[in-house]
DNA sequence: TGATTAACAGAATGATCGTTTCATATATTG
DNA sequence: CAATATATGAAACGATCATTCTGTTAATCA
């Protein structure tokens, strides 16, 4: 996963992967089939392992400012924490590999479809309460979030520190809850 | 430019740029020097002409609400225009070839600091004439702005369609204005 | 016109790519 | 223990990669 996120799908050759997993080169296709098949098996332990803990942010019903807040924090730093795998797996793979292969993008887009779907069932819950405005709509408020919280990792993958990052993920969160 | 707008960095070959130029490769390398010179042309090219028609609309000192709704339908309508040239081309050159190659990173973080920049000098004007409100600062607000943009951009390279994000833009728009 | 330079097409180079094969070794199971 | 399945290491495959070299043609300029 880490050799997909650095290096891109393209990029990360057979020979770096089986080094980096200590998993020869053999056994690899006798598990995943093929380069693709590896790659798949990467983004999907990305979204439901590594990713899942800055998701879990959202979990929560009590203060949406703070678990909103508490997501974006962690998810910034979630995208720069190592060097070696700075912004997001997705957004890499995207960029080489969605170019030409159709199938590779829908799965990529499933994996933002579901960000922004957590999102917004999220704010649909504090909208319920009242917590915060009912306009904008949840769905477009998930949308907008989704894509400023993508347009951040973004920058960290040119080496943004996180402090550079902290208030315009403070900006959103304030704005979207009405303050 | 295209060719790698749609396979990125890695996965643009010199035989694929030269066909697509119709240039032949020699000569393309004497003009060059390497892949990566000419890919260096590209992204200025990029950033000079090709985005250039997005960015206008924020040289304005009228009306910044309308100014903003222009530069995120124009930056949609840009990134989703040509299905073989989804969304980005720094966001993609940004994922496969600046993970390894910090030259090039710096060089695209560059690009990103442009935008920022040039979107904090749009709001600063905005708030000088008392048009939004005085907070959140305006640096804080374009580089929110910038991610969202960059956010919906990458969105735009998974197939999704203008009309779906628009609401999400006009979103961000009215909420950076106050309104 | 004659001399110099640049543009061209195509082959060749050495490296690396994803993938397959195969013989050997290890583990599992009856 | 014997039989069967799986894991391993190494080599080899054809393909493609970025880059360079070689003549040959066209254009420029004195």
């Amino acid at each position: 996963m880490r050799v997909f996120w650095t290096h891109g799908y393209a990029g990360a050759s057979i020979g770096m992967l089986s080094e980096a997993m200590h998993v020869p080169r053999a056994t690899l296709y006798q598990l995943f089939g093929d380069k693709e098949g590896l790659f798949k098996a990467a983004i999907t332990h990305y979204g439901e392992v590594s990713f899942a803990s800055v998701m879990d942010k959202l979990e929560g019903s009590g203060d949406v400012h703070a678990d909103l807040n508490g997501f974006f924090t962690g998810l910034i730093d979630f995208a720069t924490k190592d060097p070696e795998t700075l912004g997001c797996l997705i957004a890499v793979a995207l960029a080489d590999a969605a170019g030409s292969n159709k199938n590779m993008r829908d799965m990529l887009a499933g994996r933002f479809g579901m960000v922004e779907n957590t999102l917004k069932e999220r704010l649909q819950r504090a909208q319920d309460k009242g917590q915060i405005p009912a306009s904008p709509t949840a769905e477009d408020l998930a949308m907008m979030l989704a894509a400023t919280a993508r347009g951040l990792m973004v920058r960290a993958r040119t080496g943004c520190a996180a402090e550079e990052m902290y208030p315009a993920a403070r900006t959103v969160v304030d704005l979207s809850c009405g303050k």
